[in-house]
DNA sequence: CTAATTCCTACTTGATCAGTAGTGTTTGCA
DNA sequence: TGCAAACACTACTGATCAAGTAGGAATTAG
């Protein structure tokens, strides 16, 4: 019952664009070191967010990524279920209804529909914004980093 | 991002007891063909609940299992933590505090503990009594089941 | 031209899930 | 006393997925 390094990490590189935001684009690797995440695994990760729209790159020499939109206007659900899929907590839950073999008699479904929706408002109640004021108060001086 | 088939077992297995609760042991077999379960699969939740403390087992010939407590004091989180072990939205969370490589400057943590913490609330806060008074009515007239 | 960078696909290794299987142990009942 | 029904324990298996690695192609600044 958890999420996966993915987000975990594209969590952590979506912050650390929202740092800079606004400067140039910044690259993985860049990040990777930061950040202690393997770069090549954070490659993949960043081409999942810019299929997602989250981030737009910008290739070749000097290039890396950037957020497309203001960092308060990007969720934690986001990033999320651009890494993960569509939430869900349960087998038996989904929109779908009845995926259990119990066949719209099942008395659990409420529950595992609560929970996922529990794990959407704290995703989606988070923006990047806010945790990168955050990491920027934990990293010390924002000047440290520009 | 989802519980296993084992908590989903585990909460309709329960709220079969539950609907049982006070008559005498019911058997995994039986509990596995109503609710559609692979039998031998179930018989492992039980053992897990057993273990938990939650249900009773009862060897032998017209053995089964049954509820150690009235239904309205277990939750859908006593069932899920005894199969899944502690619940955690991701691995920067826990209680040890930095487990992710961010060394404790990990702005993302307070939001996995929150997700956690949200599931763990709304799983704690239903009961198997309610489930099962959920269940009575779908299955129609609970004399049915006497 | 070259070095830096993203992009795409595939592969690998290990873990975990879901279920099956075999065998042992206990117990009600005829 | 014996048998069948039930739980108990351990081990195994096939499938899927997670996490990361690898190789090379495309793009671009300088």
């Amino acid at each position: 019952m958890r999420l996966t390094a993915k987000s975990e990490y594209g969590v952590l590189a979506a912050i650390d664009l929202a740092v800079s935001f606004g400067g140039g684009p910044v690259s993985a690797r860049e990040i990777a070191e930061r950040r202690r995440i393997p770069p090549r695994f954070l490659e993949q990760v960043f081409v999942s967010l810019r299929r997602a729209g989250i981030v737009s790159a910008q290739r070749g020499a000097r290039g890396g990524f950037s957020l497309n939109r203001d960092p308060d206007d990007i969720t934690v659900l986001d990033i999320v279920e651009a890494l993960e899929g569509p939430l869900s907590a349960s087998v038996c839950d989904s929109e779908r209804g009845e995926v259990c073999g119990q066949a719209g008699a099942c008395a659990a479904a409420p529950v595992w529909s609560k929970a996922t929706q529990a794990l959407r408002d704290v995703f989606a109640s988070t923006t990047i914004g806010e945790l990168a004021g955050a990491q920027v108060v934990l990293d010390g001086s924002p000047a440290d980093r520009a």
